[in-house]
DNA sequence: ACGAAGATCGACT
DNA sequence: GTCGATCTTCGTA
């Protein structure tokens, strides 16, 4: 898995940076649901709401190492199912997942979209991608990712 | 009511 | 590497 951290309301690449809003009200609530937005007008972006109620915290998944139901992640991204380019990215893991703005404010810990514990590897780090924007917050090594994992969204900058 | 910007993706050179 | 698609959100008026 790969995700990265936005760490609001101080952190300005966070979207609960700019206070409570109706898109970012997830965020402000207790931990363990899912905040999703549409990003760019293309793609939704799934985020795990971290903290307690009113710290908006929030952890966004760019990537994921597929396992399981590859022939139907492969289908909804229009892919060949031995692709590598099936969850590597905030967008395409959600259309694979089949994940939309309808799973706005879901509880992650009761239905059929939840978290496990799993194994890991050791854990590289590096700065957000494409929070440019955000001053000094840009250059915060708040995104996680196993090392030497395929399946990551981007190399770092 | 308007307009700019955006936690991206895929096509293209 | 560059570039356009596409549309919600939010600040400003």
């Amino acid at each position: 898995m790969e995700c990265e951290a936005y760490r609001g309301p101080l952190d300005l690449a966070a979207h609960s940076s700019r206070g409570l809003t109706p898109r970012t009200r997830a965020m402000f609530g207790p931990a363990g649901h899912a905040y999703v937005y549409l990003l760019y007008g293309i793609s939704w972006a799934f985020n795990i709401v971290v903290a307690r109620e009113g710290e908006p915290h929030a952890v966004l998944v760019r990537a994921l190492e597929p396992t399981e139901n590859l022939e139907l992640m492969a289908q909804r991204r229009s892919k060949a199912p031995t692709s590598r380019d099936l969850t590597n990215g905030p967008g395409k893991l959600c259309q694979a997942l089949a994940i939309t703005g309808a799973d706005y404010g879901r509880d992650l810990c009761d239905g059929d979209l939840h978290l496990l514990e799993g194994d890991r590897g050791s854990v590289a780090r590096s700065p957000r991608i494409n929070v440019d924007y955000a001053g000094v917050w840009a250059a915060r090594p708040w995104r996680f990712y196993e090392k030497g994992n395929r399946y990551v969204s981007v190399s770092p900058r």
